[in-house]
Formats: structure tokens, sequence, C-alpha cells
DNA sequence: CATGAATGAGACTTCATTCAT
DNA sequence: TATGAATGAAGTCTCATTCAT
């Protein structure tokens, strides 16, 4: 059918913008990267990037959208493996999880900083509510729970293992603050099981 | 005398250069001001602007140094406040340390907006290695060591502290993620003390 | 078609600068005519000049090139009509080749001006290699083999030849030393065939 | 006295200026250097220059003038040299006159180009009309009637001469068209016997 | 849908010149 | 005289966006 090949063919000009663009934004940056890059890279017109994207940060946000989630639910599974297999307890998910993260980040830092640069909070809400997301959140509030804590205090201290991990990476790997990431992580775990307490 | 008189209008110039950016810079964003809207403010001729700046960023540079080490040296003298007259123990100094800074910026948060969005590990080190600052960071990690720690876990504590404070804070304060920095206070302040434990 | 008409398009603009920036350079120089002035007079807008030439500079080459091209050909298209319906031997065509391009100088010294202010070796070469060049400059050395000379004699006396007549014409009709062009031509020819000879 | 001191003063500021800007102006072109360049250079400051130019082109003639007299009269009073010592004759005296110039110019190639690029016929007249050129410029004439020619025939050949050898230096030694100049001096130099033949 | 030439507002930066000291 | 901070007009070049084909 026509209908289905002009679909396909939309489908693979986004998927040319994205991988071009990505590879410059992770590259040189978003401030240098102009719109003439973008689509010389991916071999198409002009016009046809305003076709797709209403603006160069308009596809900043689908990218790290795209990405940040494929990354999480990648580490959610590779928890729920050690979970089923291992036999790992609520901690030690929690820990396994920010481990995933930080050894993925230590390969692509590029995209770690490309993440952090452009972070909003319309950003922040649309990766952290897809639906698996969600599911992880309830829970480690259940696990908490369990543990005799309450709801609140849960989503706080998550919120603060989020911005301890997050931020650490984002010293260590990007701004390359000389404490190495895997000096500190012995460090960061321990913190991580004291907040949790 | 003359040659006062010349250098006290430089100061004055350089002053207006800051004040007109730092007001700029925050309330419309580095990216959104442009070199005319400053010196427009400042009431000075472009020209000026070159005399006494490289570029925009050297100036954002500028004024971040200025400003972070003004609050941390304040930040620190009330520390020393407190710890004499009201004999705040080791904790409770750091804990008090961070309560100022976070009340400090939930008055001021398009500062920490332009501070963070502009961090790079140069001018993390120019702000650190402030002689005040050494000492501060000299005193945490003796206080550690009495304590019975060693020195480089007193180091990666203190990094970790200062990583969470500070994300949380952009987080609540700039992102306004719905996590209000009061209300996830009691947590964080508890986290400290677990860290610090 | 349509890509026919497009191409249409872009000659016609490519040429409504060149014709706008010639007027200005030759009137006014090169350095007195800026960007703006170029584009106001071609009747495109500025972006529209950075798509054909990469700077100012860049425009006067080309410039120099197509102008310097179509008047040597002439010259020598003028020549092999003296060669072949009067006769003329191979003095006789080098003697006429200068006065026909002193004759056409006389009428156009901006011209003139324009190409050895700004002349540079890459100009130079570009200008000397067109194959109908290469042609008349191997029938010289042919012509002067054939009278008994050497091959690398009759290159330094072509070169010598050249550059005597075309500082004479710079001197006389643009930096209007007082020796006029026309009082100067005989001794001028009188030494070419000296050299020749 | 105190006028002398005063004027000696002058003199040496003038003199700062002038070494500092020559070379500027041979190492980076005229145009490529400015005002500020030229006074942070000499050590002056900049109002200063002002009181001793018009503009950077009126000091860029001073250099030219002040230049070429020197090396012209350095060449005259070598040709009178060898007059007297060798008793060269009138055609050894000129060729010996353009091989003056020419090894002073392989040696300084770079005075050469601000001369050439920098020609204009006030510059000429200036310089052509010291009383020593003047006084060569007759013995010249003088010796070419003795020789049996006209006053007129004079002035032009040697006009043709002094830009064939003019032309032929800028292009080899300052263009750097590959015919090296001393590949080229002995066709040049017939020429030139030719030419006064 | 796709194209890419054309646009022109607007950003940055330079630098000759002035003038109060 | 000498200074050099200040000026701001003038220049270069960029690049997001449009629109006719």
């Amino acid at each position: 059918m026509k209908k289905a090949k002009i679909l396909e063919n939309k489908r693979i000009k986004m998927t040319k913008l994205y991988d071009a663009a990505y590879e410059l934004f992770t590259s040189n940056g978003v401030h240098n990267t102009v719109i003439d890059d973008i689509v010389k890279s991916a071999g198409v017109a002009k016009g046809t990037f305003y076709l797709y994207c209403k603006d160069k940060y308009d596809l900043v946000n689908k990218i790290i959208i795209r990405k940040s989630s494929t990354i999480l639910n990648n580490a959610m599974k590779a928890v729920e493996k050690k979970k089923t297999e291992e036999n790992f307890d609520f901690v030690q998910c929690v820990i396994y999880f920010a481990d995933y993260l930080i050894e993925y980040f230590k390969k692509d830092k590029k995209l770690l900083e490309l993440i952090y640069r452009n972070l909003s909070w319309e950003l922040y809400e649309k990766v952290m509510h897809y639906e698996e997301m969600e599911t992880a959140r309830e829970a480690f509030i259940e696990n908490f729970i369990h543990a005799g804590g309450n709801s609140l205090a849960a989503k706080y201290r998550l919120y603060l293992i989020v911005s301890m991990v997050g931020s650490v990476c984002y010293s260590s790997l990007v701004l390359n603050i000389p404490y190495k990431i895997d000096d500190v992580k012995e460090e960061l775990y321990r913190s991580i099981k004291q907040i949790l307490a």
C-alpha cells in the first residue's frame, strides 16, 4: 500500500536526522551545531528539517528522551535479572542500578553531558514517567515501606540518591573533576546504603 | 591625584558592566543576552566591553567567581560563628553550612542557575581553591580524621555531600522538580549525618 | 524544466554580483568597497553574497581571472588575424600583441589598476595557464627557436618583455607618471625588437 | 638648552615610531598592522602617534621615502666607485646600478614589497627628485647624448629599463614567479645592453 | 512531501580617532 | 607635549527560517 511506504519513508528521514544530530551534538555540542550541519550530515534538504522538528532544541529533547528511556529500561531489566537469578535484596538492587548506569556512562560520557546540559523539568517529567519507570519507582517505595519506612521518606531518599549519583557521575566523567569515579564508587555505594538504612 | 582618579573610573566602568551583565544573565539567560544589551544597560560604549572582557563567556566566568566566592565566604563566616557561639559540633557545622547555602539560594535562584549552567572544571578549581575555602576543606578533613576516619574517605564523602546538596538545590529550586526544598531538607540533613556516620 | 530555471537564476545572481562588484572595485578601489555596497548595488541580500564567494578578495580574484582571460583571448585572436591577413612576422606579432593590450588598457585604466594591485602568484598562474595562453606561449618559444635561439632564453625574454610592457602601462596609465604611453610607445617597441634581436 | 632637549626627544619618538612601524609593515603587511600594534611596539601612547603622523598611510609614505633614498644613494655611490676605480663605461655603470639594487633586494624582499605595493605618483616624484637622483639622471642623459642619442630617447629608455628591472625584481622576488632572479639576470643585462644600443 | 536558494536581521568584533587629564 | 581610556561607526559573517519550484 502507498500509505505504508510513505510512513516508512518518513521514519527513515526522521532516523537519519536523529542519528546525524546525535553524532554532532555529542561531538561538538548543541551550541556549535547548526541546522546546516545536521541536514548535510543526514543527507536531507534544509526544508525537510522543518517538516520534522520545530527547531534545534526540539530535536535535542527528542533525542534525549529516546536515549535515556532506552538506557533506563536496560538498567531496569538488568536489575530484574539480578533479583531473579541472584536473589539480590532491595539495597543491592538500588546499588546495582546505580552501578549499571555509571558503567554505561563511563563508556558514553558525551551522552551524559548532552543529557545533563539540556535537562529541564519537562524533559525530566517525560523521561521519569514512562510506564516502566513508574513501575520501578513504585517497587522502590513498596520495598521501602515494607522495611518499615513511610511513602514520603521513600520518595525523598530516592530523590537524594538519584541526585547524588547523577551529580557525581557528571562531575567525575564530564567535568573531569579529579576524583575518578572508580575511586569514589566504594564511598558512594556505602553512602547509598547509609541513606537507605 | 590624577592616576587614582583614572583607576577609580576604570573600577566604576567594570562594576557597571558586571552589574548590568549579572542582571541580564540571571533574568534572560546567558544565551539570550547579547553584548549590545549589556553595554546599553551599563551605559558604556560597545568598545569598552572589549576593553574589559575577552567575550561574553569570559564575563560570565568572572561574575560567577566573584559571586560564589562572596557567598562561600559568608557561609563559612556564619558557620564559624555558630561554632564559637553555640558550640556546634562537626556534623552540625556541615549541616549548617549546607543550610546556609540552601537558604541563600532560595532567595537567589537565578544565581544558582547561572552558576550551575556554566560550571566547568577550571571554574570549579578557581572557586574551590580560594585560600579560605582551602582552610575550610582542611578543617573538614581534620575533623573527620579525628573521628577515626582516613583522609581519602574524608575527601570523597565531602565530595558526595557537596554533590548531593548542590544537585538537590538545583533540581528543586531551578528545575522546579516538584519536591520542595523545605520538604526534602529533613531527609537531606539526615542523609548527611548518615554519610558522615 | 525546473532545474534549468534554477540554474539560470543562479547564473543571473552571480552575474549581478560580478558586475556590481566590478563597477565598485574599479571606481572606488577594493579597500573602499564593502560587502554592503556590493549587495546593495547588485540588489541581492547579504547572505547571498556568501553563497557565491568566500569573501571580498575571493570575488576580486574571480573577477580578475574572468576579465583578463577575456582580454588576453581577444588579443590573441587579433594577432592571429593580422598574421593570417597581413602576413605579420614573429616580431610584428609580439609588438602587435603588446599594442593591442596597451590600446585596450588606455580605454580601461581602472581594470589595469585592479589587476595590478591585486596580482599574486596564484592568480598569475591561473590566468597564464588557460589553454589558449599556453598555446600562444608555445608558439612564441617555437618561433624563437626557429630563429636560432634556445628555449630557456625564449622564456626569459618573453618574461622580460611582458614585465616591461606591463610595468610601463601601469606607470603611465595608472600612476600617471608623466611619460604618456603614446610618447613612449615608439621606444618601447624598439626595445622589444632589440630584446628579440 | 631646553629647546634642544625637546627637539631631541621628538626625534627619538619619531624614530621609535618609524622603526616599529617598518618592522610591522614588512613583517605583516600594512593592511594587517593597526595603529595599536605600532604604538605598543614603539612604546609610546596612542595619542602620540597622531602628534607625528596624519594616519597609517602617511607613515608608510614617510618610511618608503626614507628607505628608498638611502638605498638609491648607496647604489649611486657604489657605481661612482666602480667608474673611478675600475673605469666602468656607461653601459657597465647602468648594469652595475641595476645589479646593486637586485642584490640589495634579494636580501630585503620585504622592503621591495612594501615599496611596490604602496607606490604612487607623488611618492615616485619625491624619491626621484632628490638632488642626488637628479644628478644621476642628468649624467645618464648626458652620456646618452654623447653616444649620439637625443635627450628624449634617453629619458624614455631610462624609464623602460627602470620599469623592466623593477618589475622583474618584484615578480621574481616578491610574487615568487618561478623564474629565479639569478637565472634571468644574464638575459636581463643583455636586454639592457640592447635597449641602450 | 521534498528541496535548497535566498533572505536579512542580528551577532560579534575591530580600530581610527578623540579628549580629559 | 604625552597619555591611554573611551568611543561607536563600520565592517564581517552567520544562520534560522521561508517559499517558489
